[in-house]
DNA sequence: TTAATTTAGTAAACGCGTTCACTAAAATCA
DNA sequence: TGATTTTAGTGAACGCGTTTACTAAATTAA
């Protein structure tokens, strides 16, 4: 114990209080937004986002781990679009083949989107720190995801995939999905056939195999 | 025409013989080689392989059009360790099981060479020119996989999966493991769970829906 | 006040992939 | 033999993400 009630008056310069830094990192972010819209994700860089922003690249350092960290805020906004496609498919489709209809309309969305399908997935700067769940906490994905789980529910009630644990149907889905949109998206060369095939293809294997 | 024999001799210093060009693009891919052994995939950058090569940086874009070709000759032995598994992986395993074994080795060979699926997959520099079948033809993925389109066209024969198309057969598997090993390599926050688990599920759902 | 301590922010540097202006070399044409 | 043309190769430069040495600022302790 360095002391009892701990709250030993510190010694040097105060560091920014939580909403010091918020604020700060909502500037940064707003500027990274502009460059992003005006100039697409080539146009970001850390240099262009703290020149916006008024600030040093050093600077953008001390609010954020990396570049990556950064645009984590921005795909957001990519994600909060799926959510919301994925939500109409939900409320425009039949229960019996909506989870297929989302399946569909989730793997459509990336292949029509290659850029920020790679700008989002396939940017790994370096070894990642671990532990810190940022990517998942931050833009709160989980929760975005639920009208998808909710699909997954009441597939399951209706008989179209099996019983067992809806976290793990849901993650196999995500994970063959996302599949087909990397591959098709990063290895053109290969003869896939057609993408209408084989998309389809593999989600109705996934569902039927569920 | 510019002429009728089209022999016009040429002008200027002649280019490289296809034979020079050869050697000169071994002698990097050789130098890359080494400093890959030596460092991994972080040691090889295109300055150092171009030291070791003895020329200038400038001089390895005579040979390749960018660093991600001048790797692709160096994953292709990674695909080779692959295929070698696969193979090991066919002998080894009764006919009825064989294919969800390759699958499975198939996965595990990412996941637990995650910087190598890292290199291989997650790095595309820029929009990649159309028509350039760069990575699959130089490396022979193709014919290498044969041993996995053999194990899938013996399952339709006993029945593990449906008859069709085996070339579809086989994509929408490989496309359904790397979809596990892109997420569980590239997205370690999200809850997955057990990659034991989701491995399984996926690649088990994937043959039974097949 | 002055010294000490802690943080904020900057400017320069590092190594990177890649491009470009340029020089050197090797061939043909006159 | 030049003069010309074409390619090989160099070295400097660009912009990048990131790190680091340093300065400025803000606080407490003496």
């Amino acid at each position: 114990m360095t002391s009892t009630t701990s709250k030993t008056t510190r010694r040097g310069r105060p560091p920014r209080s939580l909403k010091q830094a918020a604020d700060g990192r909502q500037m940064i972010i707003d500027a990274a937004r502009t460059l992003f819209a005006d100039e697409g994700y080539h146009g970001v860089s850390m240099r262009k986002v703290a020149t916006l922003a008024g600030c040093s690249p050093g600077a953008l350092y001390k609010l954020f781990p990396g570049k990556r960290q950064l645009l984590l805020h921005i795909w957001g906004e990519i994600f909060a679009e799926l959510i919301a496609l994925l939500q109409q498919c939900y409320e425009r489709s039949e229960p019996a083949e909506r989870l297929e209809a989302m399946c569909l309309t989730f793997v459509d969305f990336w292949l029509l989107r290659p850029d920020d399908y790679r700008a989002i997935f396939l940017i790994q700067d370096q070894p990642q720190a671990e532990g810190d769940s940022y990517f998942v906490d931050s833009s709160g994905i989980q929760q975005s995801l639920q009208v998808f789980r909710q699909a997954v529910v009441e597939a399951q009630k209706l008989g179209v995939i099996g019983e067992g644990d809806p976290d793990e149907k849901q993650n196999v889905l995500m994970c063959g999905m996302q599949g087909v949109a990397l591959n098709l998206i990063t290895i053109p060369e290969y003869p896939w056939g057609d993408p209408e095939v084989i998309k389809l293809a593999t989600v109705r294997a996934l569902i039927a195999g569920l």
